[in-house]
DNA sequence: ATGGTAGTGCGACTA
């Protein structure tokens, strides 16, 4: 069963490419961030046709997250837990049931940029964070294999970044942002592309800018974070690496877990 | 030190 998450920058300006990955990659279940665009705007048609049970938590412009699942869905939540007031689309879950596997939870998330650091924007960021692991943890109550996914806009460590000391400063890299992944790893979790590719380089970013692609100045910032019971049933993980070379490519490609 | 690119939606913000 393959889990994928991908930051799309955009699903109907990125539509052909992002349909064209879907019929290769073939993911069980897939998470998308950054849609910007309402869910009546979400092109759930074409998934529909390709076999997908589409569930969109949208927003105006600005984030906007959706699963897409080939198999039956159920208890969806769409917006992070714990603040009432948060108005952002940045989180949707439900619990996957293949006929053919053991039941997955999936998270889909997209964290907060936090730039400029400080600032309000850094605060939101961290509160975030916190939320995220106090669902972590009640989600690890139900001992059930989950997999929180998505553009985490973190750089763990210094192999994540091509070139680490150009992130000194950043949101996605202060020492206080790798500490909260880290409360959230040490719940008990297991990186997945990790578990698969201890040291080797897998860039998940590249900025539109300054030629990061062709200088391959890229980062690790799109996880997938697996509770033990899904741990139990990792088979591979991997990065969509070529995604980011083609025609009007998103700046983030893929990344996917498969599970027994 | 600044500006470089892309998306939304048509100015300015976010990343």
């Amino acid at each position: 069963m393959k889990i994928a998450s991908f930051n799309v920058n955009s699903i109907n300006a990125r539509l052909p490419r992002i349909l064209e990955w879907f019929e290769s990659a073939k993911p069980d279940v897939a998470v998308l961030q950054e849609i910007k665009c309402v869910d009546e705007k979400f092109p759930a048609l074409e998934f529909e046709d390709r076999g997908y049970n589409v569930e969109v938590h949208g927003q105006k412009t600005y984030n906007g997250v959706a699963l897409l699942s080939k198999h039956p869905v159920e208890d969806v939540v769409k917006g992070l837990p714990g603040d009432k007031d948060d108005e952002q689309a940045r989180y949707i879950e439900a619990l996957v049931t293949p006929d053919d596997a053991e039941p997955v939870r999936v998270g889909g998330l997209y964290l907060p940029n936090g730039n400029p650091a400080p600032g309000p924007k850094y605060d939101y960021k961290l509160k975030w964070m916190k939320r995220l692991k106090k669902h972590a943890q009640k989600l690890l109550e139900n001992e059930e294999a989950f997999v929180l996914t998505g553009d985490y806009n973190v750089i763990p460590q210094e192999e994540d970044a091509h070139d680490p000391k150009a992130w000194i400063g950043d949101a996605l890299f202060l020492p206080e942002t790798r500490a909260a992944f880290r409360e959230i790893v040490n719940l008990g979790l297991t990186d997945a592309i990790r578990q698969a590719h201890p040291r080797a380089a897998c860039f998940t970013f590249w900025d539109y800018q300054r030629g990061a692609w062709e200088k391959d100045n890229g980062i690790r910032i799109d996880h997938l974070l697996l509770s033990p019971q899904a741990a139990d049933r990792f088979k591979d993980a991997g990065i969509d690496r070529k995604e980011r070379g083609k025609e009007k490519p998103s700046d983030h490609v893929p990344a996917w877990v498969e599970l027994s």
